[in-house]
Order: C-alpha cells, then structure tokens, then sequence
DNA sequence: TGCGTCGGCTAACGATGTTAGCTAATCTCC
DNA sequence: GGAGATTAGCTAACATCGTTAGCCGACGCA
C-alpha cells in the first residue's frame, strides 16, 4: 500500500498540481510550502492537513513524472522501426521540457517504497527490448541517454558542441545488431 | 583573473578544507555556515572575512574536485593500453569514493567564469583522445560515465543488476576501432 | 605614538519547513 | 433535529539557514 498518487485526496491533487507548476516555472527555490499555499489561497500549515510533509509532495511530482515518462515511451515505440531512437527522442524531449522536473526526478536516490508498485519497471522493460534483450546495454543505454540530458541541462558540454551528433554517435555504438 | 584555488588565502584554504570534510562526511546538509565555523573554532559570520558567500565556497570545493579528477586521468592514461577503460575506472573510482561531492560538482549548471581557465579542457582532451580523437563519441563517452556513476550513486539500477556488466557493455560498443 | 588592517565577535533580519493548538463548518447517525 | 466527530482552515511559534551591520581588540608599521 504505497501511497501512489491515486491514493491523494482531491484536495491534495490540487497541491501537487499547484507544486508542479510552481517548480516548473521558477525551478526548485520556488517550491516552497509557503508558495504552494499561496497558490491556493490559503496559509503553508493548512497544506500538512493534505500532505504528511515536503518530502511526500516530492514523492508525489516524482511519480507524475515517471508515469509520464512511461506513457511517452510506450507510445513511442508503438510500431516503430527504430524503437531505441524513439525512446532517446522522448527522453530528452520530456527531460528539456521539464528540466526542473527532470531534476528533482533523478538528483538523488529513488524512492522505492513511496512509489507505485512496477511503476519503475513499466519504462525499463520497453527500454531492454529496445535495445535487443540484454539488460546490461539497455542500463548503458539508460547511463548514456540520463547522462546526455543530465550533461546538457547543466551546461556542461562545450559552447558550440553539437549534442545532436553527440547522441547519435552514442546510439550508433548501442543500436542492436542486426 | 577567475578566483581560482591558488587565489585563495591560507585562511580560506582552511575554510574549504573543513568545508570538505564535512560534504563528504555529513553530506549537503551538513555542510552549513555555521558547522563550517564550528569546525573552525570561530562563528559563522567570520566566515565572511575569508569568503565571499557560500557559493563561492562551493566552487572552490568543485574546482578541487574537477583538478582531482584531471590528474586522476591524465596519470591513468600514462602509457595505458586501454585508455578508455582507464578512465573509465578512475572515474568511477572518484565517484565512489566523493559521492557527495561528485553531486555537487555535476547537478547544477557548470560556473565556467568563477573555475581556473583550462581546468574543463585538461580532462576533456584526454578523453578525446582515449576515444579515438571523434569529439561526438567523446561526448557520449562522457555521457555514459556521468550517467552510470549518476544512477549508481541514486540507486536507480534495480537491486541486483550487475553495474560492472553494464560498463563493460557501454565501453565495448565506444571502444575505438582497431 | 599613532594609524590602519585584519579577524574575530554579538545582534539581528528574513526565509525556510514544521508543530501545537484553536475554531468554524460540515457530515453522520440516532 | 440535535450531538458528536471529522475536516480544513487559521495564528503563533520554533529551530535552522544564509547573510548583514556594526563593534572591538590585536598586530604591523611609519
């Protein structure tokens, strides 16, 4: 009984939605509890009568954010011909649309018991059969893809790199043999 | 004139030294002003005759961490026959061993005008060599690296996975052609 | 001797997450 | 319909955080 997000109350929906938008908009300093009650009218304790504590919120972000991801992919790679570069597409598609999201989501140690039971292996199953049934190239191709959008949402290539040819170079190298 | 390490006071050396000890034993939070202070015998507002703020003192600790890492490199690749796989171990050796500070050093944007000018290049050209002199491949190298000790270090692999299996399989396919 | 810099100090401010305890409204049930 | 319980808000407060202002003693040096 891990309290996923079907487990929220209305109310506390509404504060995840309000949190969301908050960290999505003005990052990280901008989530705090006082915000996120400002947002919806009323004062920060009122929130703890919704949400055991920030920390749970989180929790909360982070799930929506798996399930998105999760969704993306499976659709992605619906019929493709080329699934690993589907799913690389989709990837940094989500992670740049949602940098602060995309932070929050894997800056530090995943949560496990708070999250939806096989929530985690939804997106890792499309992602071994993308790259051709063995396990250890889908988690380098999982390091590559996380490290590419990690790397470049920190600013850390060299100005003028071209991340696109850096991508396919890694792909190239990772893509099932035929 | 970046503030570089050697710019710093044999006082402020100390603040960050003890700002060192504390990351890596206590984590993030542990590393406060005011610990930093008791560290030193003296209270926090001291602190700022000998640096400018805290961020200031986080980037002498991510230059300290980014000269370690190129020294780690560039005696690993001495005559090595796998270049590659060298670095490879050193840099997850680093990680390892400074998880705390690796974090810091990698999750957030890249302070390029506050680092010693040259210190992002020296590990940079050693990788591009190792790789078979193709920058794009040098990037999804990095990438690959960055991302495994990322997901290592968040505990992101699920329980089980063999993580050395992993690097092997991401290296083997950036691997220079003979 | 006197002046200036250096490196401490205390007091305080504003922001953060969070708890305790109160109250008004609403729901449930006899 | 009235009584009790639950819900969901509130204010006040606390500890902790980074940081600033302003004071003061010790030391170097002319």
């Amino acid at each position: 009984m891990a309290g996923s997000a079907s487990a929220l109350t209305p109310r506390a929906r509404e504060v995840v939605g309000i949190a969301r938008v908050l960290l999505e908009r003005e990052g990280p300093s901008g989530l705090s509890m006082r915000a996120i009650a400002a947002g919806l009218g009323i004062k920060a304790p009122s929130l703890y009568k919704h949400v055991a504590d920030k920390g749970a919120l989180e929790v909360a972000l982070i799930a929506a954010g798996l399930e998105e991801i999760a969704e993306a992919f499976e659709s992605a790679t619906a019929g493709a011909a080329d699934p690993l570069s589907a799913i690389a597409r989709e990837y940094r598609r989500f992670a740049l649309a949602h940098p602060h999201l995309y932070r929050l989501m894997m800056d530090r140690p995943l949560p496990r018991e708070q999250l939806p039971a096989g929530l985690e292996d939804r997106a890792g199953s499309v992602l071994v059969a993308a790259v051709g049934g063995d396990p250890d190239r889908a988690r380098a191709a999982f390091a590559l893809a996380h490290g590419m959008v990690s790397l470049e949402l920190n600013d850390r290539f060299p100005p003028g790199a071209d991340i696109g040819a850096a991508w396919e170079a890694g792909l190239a190298a990772l893509r099932p043999p035929v």
